[in-house]
DNA sequence: TGTACATCAGTGAACGCGCGTTCACTGATGTAC
DNA sequence: TGTACATCAGTGAACGCGCGTTCACTGATGTAC
């Protein structure tokens, strides 16, 4: 196996020219948003011309699609460490307080929907980047192989199971619900970074998060 | 009171080319979304040089600005009418059957909704441009006087004053809740239009779209 | 182990494009006398 | 009613910019013998 020596100065040969790009281009997303994806500008922080980068991808469209998977995988992770987080914190108190499943369920998917706006809202440019209408939705063939498929979808997905199997959420109104969960949360998440909630002040958003969390949870 | 000719052939003053510009830029936004917003190619729909946009504009953002209110607009406009044509029917049925206050105040909200997905489908790109990420969201004052201060907020309190009205919503639970509703449908929107549920066809996305609407009303 | 050579992954210069914006200008409009 | 003139709303040319992309090239890498 080779080992990658990553930015060895003054190398000709980059090592891994290709994961630099989608690097320099995240971070471009992450302070600029969608806009500020420029391939010309993530070349020059590499350190290299931009022709070289059409070395590794067809055109702007690929890199753009590519940084795209990169903000889901990145939001895909911090759903996951939410729910592990979670998990810590109940296994540590396990002894002081017995919780019975329902409510460790629900809490899970109150959970995950905070994560998913945190997100949204620490990495503005990230999510407007993945949500946003420049390139198309990464379907599950085109994902990357280490996700295990596993994106936001369906950690949402086997969050709703568990509802099911403790009994809080009917089994005939699981199928589908992901689409509805996610919705309400992407919504808040929408409308507070761009639309009417964008000049509501933190408190007032936070009691909208809460309403909103609530809503979903009930509405089960 | 002056009568504003419009497009007067060989005319070297316009008339009304502020609003004209507006209306061909709202046609390129209509055709491609935020990023069709092109100043000089709106100047040259008009059949004016670029640099008479600067009499009526400051900067491209502006202009920008304006359409994005346009839009605004556009869907208010779908929103009240689809309340009035549903009113028609109902004036016209009034005899046949008697439908309850609260039937009635349910349905209009479930109408609201419609029209606003309607909007969302089928013109992508105002929705696209109306919700994008750039520009700021129209604060009341900065609003066009002709809405009356009428935007898709206020017709969606008005619809859920009425479900107060009609016993079927608590009024603990009135305040904010345009919020929550609005994020809900806004969510199934941007997230059929740009986000995972973009594969989905007609049938499957009319599903979500039936689901999404009933768990708002049932959730009140 | 050493050498020839195909392949890979870079370089740097250039192309064409279209954009937003500015400038000095000029034709049309409307008002004061 | 006619005329001088300030103001308004256009023109067209130009500027500078930065982008995506292509091209002929060259240095490095690794493989076959």
């Amino acid at each position: 196996m080779k080992v990658v020596d990553v930015a060895k100065p003054g190398a000709y040969h980059h090592g891994d020219l290709r994961d630099a790009l989608i690097d320099a281009t995240t971070a471009l997303a992450r302070e600029g948003g969608p806009d500020a994806v420029v391939l010309r500008e993530a070349a020059r922080r590499v350190g290299v011309s931009a022709a070289a980068a059409y070395h590794h991808f067809a055109n702007r469209d690929q890199l753009n699609q590519a940084v795209k998977q990169r903000a889901l995988a990145i939001l895909t992770g911090r759903m996951q460490s939410a729910l592990a987080e979670d998990e810590q914190v109940r296994v540590r108190h396990r002894n002081r307080q017995r919780i019975g499943a329902a409510d460790v369920a629900r809490h899970r998917l109150r959970t995950l929907g905070l994560a998913y706006l945190s997100f949204a809202f620490d990495e503005p440019g990230l999510f407007r980047l993945a949500f946003g209408p420049r390139g198309s939705w990464p379907t599950r063939e085109s994902a990357s192989p280490h996700d295990h498929n596993a994106g936001p979808f369906l950690i949402l997905g086997q969050v709703l199971d568990e509802l099911v199997a403790a009994c809080v959420l009917p089994p005939e109104r699981r199928p589908g619900l992901e689409y509805i969960a996610w919705a309400e949360v992407h919504g808040v998440a929408a409308l507070c970074l761009d639309g009417p909630l964008a000049q509501l002040d933190l408190v007032a958003r936070r009691q909208i998060i809460d309403r909103a969390l609530g809503s979903i949870i009930r509405g089960l």
